[in-house]
DNA sequence: CTGGGTCTTGACGTTCACGTAAGGCCTTCT
DNA sequence: AGAAGGCCTTACGTGAACGTCAAGACCCAG
């Protein structure tokens, strides 16, 4: 029993993807530019179904992870394709090798950035719980805004 | 025992440093004037320290896992300040707290992109396997030029 | 003392991933 | 009928993180 016929073939409006996922009009219409994504047209207005949702998943999962759009576009079209070009996918295959080690260098990284913050935390708690105990637990905007850095951006306002 | 006395005080030049890390003196320049790193100046060359150095290596960590300069630079003022300033302080640490459960959902993130390239990788070999056997465990270069995609960015060559 | 190499400071250019109007089409509510 | 609201396209603007000259300063070898 093939998916189509269990699910409801549900469609999403852009706007629609764009709450559940957390994301502009606008970023959706430029990856579908980028041609990362092609959703169907009612009259002019872009239909997007579940494919397409999932698609916009991935998209927003590389992205999480520091891949750039282009190659979020290579690792989709492997879906697209699946078989023929050989050498296509022999260079996807390559490329993708390449990715894992990068990933799970950057994995690596992401531990110990989190041990550095963590013992940041956990130098800061002591600290704090010192001086300032009323101030732990709090969320950063019931704090204060933040003083100015030396190469800071000026931003009117 | 202090540190100094056991390491030799260690100099190293701006090109040495990019040497090391893989990247430019216009990268270590442009972190300066962010206020992220601040080596000492023999004349008006600049000579960077040990301390410096580990500095450069957390910018670069940081950017690895997706960090902004500005919050990378955040993080690093922790170590300078270390005490006083107990608001400051006390948003560092709600920050901080925050960024760890970032990049844990991030980890997560990374995991499943690793899965998706790793089954991806299944299917390629497989069947490459059938197709052109002798493209295997090639690198990237070794293959064929890309074709370009939809919204490729023209680059003139 | 000329050339080469390495450093410096500007200052403008570029790429990526969108943001932000501006203006038009269609449907729906009042 | 007309105003509101959602979608569309086109096009220019923006912030981050540098790249890329340009034009000097400094030092050393020949």
């Amino acid at each position: 029993m093939p998916a189509e016929l269990r699910r409801p073939a549900r469609t999403f409006t852009i706007r629609q993807l764009c709450q559940e996922f957390g994301c502009t009009p606008r970023a959706l219409r430029f990856y579908e530019d980028k041609g990362l994504i092609f959703p169907e047209r009612d009259g002019m207005n872009r239909v997007y179904s579940y494919k397409d949702r999932a698609r916009l998943q991935l998209i927003l999962r590389g992205k999480r992870v520091g891949l750039a759009l282009s190659e979020i576009g290579e690792i989709l079209d492997l879906y697209e394709l699946g078989d023929g070009c050989a050498t296509q996918n022999a260079i996807s295959l390559a490329k993708f090798r390449e990715r894992i080690r990068a990933l799970e260098s950057q994995r690596r990284d992401i531990d110990m950035a989190v041990d550095v913050l963590q013992e940041a935390c956990t130098r800061l708690e002591s600290q704090l719980k010192q001086t300032r105990p009323d101030l732990l637990e709090q969320p950063v905007e019931a704090i204060r805004p933040r003083r100015p850095r030396p190469g800071e951006m000026r931003r009117a306002g």
